[in-house]
DNA sequence: TAGGCGTTTGTGGTTTACCGTAAGGTTTAG
DNA sequence: CTAAACCTTACGGTAAACCACAAACGCCTA
């Protein structure tokens, strides 16, 4: 079992419930924050006196709050570790339901399991622990089911994706066209982006373009 | 203090830090559920048992799974209490950040308190329930002070709601024009449609419609 | 009752978005 | 190498959105 493990977590009625979930499965020494910064703060110093942390379980969004912060959410944090500690294993644990978030964290950052808080989160935090113990990635058959479902919608691509944002940014078509030229890109036409728009409208199934920014926020590609 | 309190929330881990809690404040009986649905029957049961409950804390969001589901949130679940049990205190205890929904939430269902899910989630807690039991209504400070702030902007009130809800739901000017008429509503003309779409995108600092609903979205007016 | 004020509505003109079509270019397969 | 398929771009007509102005209406006050 794990010796040593971190969590990163701001809600602090979830320690006490992590904290009892870890004891019972025999974890020695665990540190909780309820910052980022703390946490790599944590990691740092552990690493520094020989003594590293070899899990880390972490949400991905941290409220605000009065204290200035550097990193401001999960996904800030586990890239911010990678360079420090790259064999760190990282549990995300986290309400985000948003598919495009989700898949992007787990192909760019190669965290080790996502487990999404809700009824039978202590059950698959506990699955999730000895996945990674056995050198596994895991993540809630939901999900799993979820991601494979979105394989057709990913062909929304880089592409794309930018469109909606500089939609959502308050560009018009034409000054889409420009940045698109100004960054060199293909497809950079006012025809094309008129093209490409209408494309994801068909195939977000939107009837204006306002509500086609408002299904690509609601489905977290923005 | 509180005798019989029941806990209406999904994430389990949450449970046992409210469970601990609530304990420690010397309340005898505690009852958690998962569902909203059972969250009815056991005020219902407790009721006919001559035995009711005197606290309900409940979360807002249950998340969706296999189970066929009656009541689907918190406020659905407030709202069939009120007729049962009217007298029943009731502490929200949620991460909804939308103001308006907060808003309304205080001020139609008149709810005893509500606490933001966040870094000082027990003390919060643990304020509520004893202001609750003085007779006061709570919420946090950060809160409070979020309510007052957002006096201006809730000029944007339930028809500038609907207008952007409409707008994200893919409504053309035209179309809205329709519904306002058929609902009856004042300014239902397509005139004062694009009058109120574009003070609201000066009011929101908006360049163009997707914009607007974008921003609206973020804000959580939607 | 008349006048002032604000809101709602109508109108016309300009801009932007929408949508089909076709020309030019590039990649792919035979 | 050629033809087909595809992508990109340009163009033109129609629809929708945008904007400014003015008329109509309701409400309040003198």
């Amino acid at each position: 079992m794990f010796q040593k493990v971190l969590i990163a977590e701001d809600q602090n009625s979830i320690h006490k419930g992590l904290e009892n979930t870890l004891k019972e499965l025999n974890v020695s020494e665990i540190v909780t924050v309820q910052y980022c910064d703390d946490a790599l703060l944590k990691i740092k110093a552990s690493l520094n006196m020989g003594s590293p942390f070899d899990l880390l379980i972490t949400d991905l969004s941290f409220k605000e709050d009065h204290r200035d912060r550097r990193l401001t959410s999960g996904e800030a944090l586990i890239k911010a570790i990678k360079p420090i500690q790259p064999e760190l294993n990282i549990i995300v644990f986290s309400v985000e339901h948003r598919i495009g978030k989700i898949k992007s964290l787990l192909e760019e950052s190669k965290v080790n399991a996502y487990v999404e808080k809700g009824r039978e989160e202590s059950k698959e935090i506990i699955k999730a622990i000895h996945a990674v113990l056995n050198g596994e990635v895991y993540y809630s058959h939901y999900l799993a089911q979820l991601l494979r479902s979105t394989d057709d919608i990913s062909q929304t691509d880089k592409y794309d994706e930018l469109l909606l944002q500089l939609l959502a940014k308050g560009l018009k078509r034409d000054q889409i066209a420009l940045y698109f030229e100004e960054k060199d890109f293909p497809a950079r036409s006012l025809s094309s982006i008129e093209k490409r728009i209408n494309k994801l409208k068909v195939l977000f199934d939107a009837n204006t373009s306002e509500q086609l920014v408002a299904i690509a926020i609601d489905r977290g590609l923005i």
